[in-house]
DNA sequence: TTCGTTCTGGAATTTTTGTTCTATTCCTCA
DNA sequence: TGAGGAATAGAACAAAAATTCCAGAACGAA
């Protein structure tokens, strides 16, 4: 019966109360203030239990953070953070439209293209949302710095490397391309200097050539820069710089688009700092 | 107890699998199907009972359709719906206060990043607009029903010509990565046969040795699909298949996002008409 | 048509979930 | 230092949810 009333009814507005008043609440509710800031998503999908389990609260807390925003219950509040992600998801309709409008909700490869180019949207946003500007700069000095830069990519990540070199010949940057064509690889790493640099690039499940490679570079004294998915992988020890790429995968197929992106900053980076040189 | 095994994971290959047996799926799950493309949001916030209602079937009929495809229950196929929402798109406004928070605004490492990855998420976004469906099956068809594909790629283009060998040699299609390694490219493009198909893949300016390649594969009777960025394009007019993908650029450099993946769909797509057939 | 199988609707059942309640703990202030 | 009041934890409960089950309808094959 009671109407709620003094209760944000959208989530911008409920962000600034719940900010406003974190300071006089007591402390578990101003533990669940700063957790419902932080993981807004775990509030929109969670069930009283799992969110309480994860904020570290007891369930009866949630309900009692509630009723001093003024909701008669969890369950409103909780409508509210969904609200959030209702308020559609950005160009989610016009694409759906598009999707319909040249006829592909319904034809398998329409379906396959358009999970393939959202893979690569997400892979795009995620490595915006974590990337390490620092680790970006220390491989630009490295590669920068090297005499050589031997790239080493295999597998998956040999569109990567050849970019580079495709890329790198253009700009006027030294660089040689580590194919391991008949064994060649590891012929071709043997004149590596410790004055040079290697570039190698690896993901799950990396290529042993890959991790080999640069082992034996890192063993010749040249400086190491990785690109990799963990710090984890087996080629991110020897590394000099490394920098994390997690990019999505779809139909079991990761996307590149984010290396790729990473891969043309280093050479027109890299070429840059040696034009100033 | 019993691990789910077929069933996607992910929102974008939950609905390929969903368009891809709305055919031979009984009336009422066909009618849920339907209902799940068109209202994914609903399935991600509601109930089994609301959304039975506003899909007009019955609670237990969401069970079999979730049993359907492959899910213990309904509720695990509710939480793909859920992470499409969880994984959304970050907006304008969101990337903004990203970059700044990073501290990239004002470093020119950060601002290269930065115009290469909004060059890939408007070359995506443009592709999407502009892309002719039709054009991609037939490019489908045509290399589906080649015996082997002969990937001709050069330069820039080579990243995608590399890429689609391994991702072909993955999924099991016979395929001839056309490197021009010491003029070996035309020696390797003349086993090339009727039977066979060529993808020929290039941007302007045209590398003349693509360009004589692909006519020597025509010449030799094989069909021709071509990626490129006109229809003005020299190897546009032999083409039986062509897909048109204009890239955005940066620096110099254009992306090669929309056309990685391009790539990914052909090569997914082909496989799965080869496993029907 | 008839038989056997598959599909469907709706109620019954079980599980999960949100909420309430109370004993206990933790402060604050005299 | 101890009384009084607020805050908390955890169990108990009631409501709502997902899932199962089964009788009957629809469908396809013989």
């Amino acid at each position: 019966m009671s109407e709620t009333q003094g209760a944000p009814r959208d989530y911008q507005a409920l962000r600034v109360a719940i900010a406003g008043r974190a300071g006089d609440l007591p402390r578990r509710l101003a533990q669940v203030a700063a957790y419902a800031l932080e993981f807004p998503d775990e509030i929109a999908f969670g069930t009283v239990a799992s969110i309480a389990a994860s904020a570290e609260v007891q369930p009866s807390t949630l309900v009692r953070f509630s009723h001093a925003l003024g909701y008669q219950g969890f369950s409103e509040l909780q409508e509210v953070f969904r609200s959030r992600l209702r308020e559609r998801v950005p160009n989610y309709d016009e694409r759906l439209a598009q999707l319909r409008e040249h006829g592909l909700a319904d034809s398998r490869s329409g379906l396959l293209l358009d999970g393939f180019l959202e893979a690569s949207e997400r892979s795009i946003a995620a490595f915006r949302e974590t990337l390490d500007h620092a680790a970006i700069e220390r491989a630009i000095d490295v590669l920068a710095g090297a005499d050589i830069i031997y790239l080493i990519g295999l597998r998956r990540s040999f569109p990567i490397a050849s970019y580079l070199s495709y890329a790198m010949g253009k700009l006027g940057v030294r660089s040689i391309l580590v194919d391991a064509v008949a064994g060649m690889g590891s012929e071709q790493a043997s004149f590596i200097t410790g004055k040079d640099a290697a570039l190698a690039i690896s993901f799950a499940p990396y290529a042993s050539e890959t991790v080999a490679l640069t082992a034996a570079a890192k063993a010749r004294g040249a400086r190491i820069v990785t690109i990799t998915d963990s710090v984890m992988s087996p080629i991110a020890a020897p590394a000099d710089a490394l920098v994390e790429v997690a990019e999505a995968n779809f139909e079991g197929f990761r996307s590149l688009a984010a290396t790729m992106a990473l891969a043309m900053t280093l050479a027109v980076a890299v070429a840059g700092r040696r034009g100033e040189g």
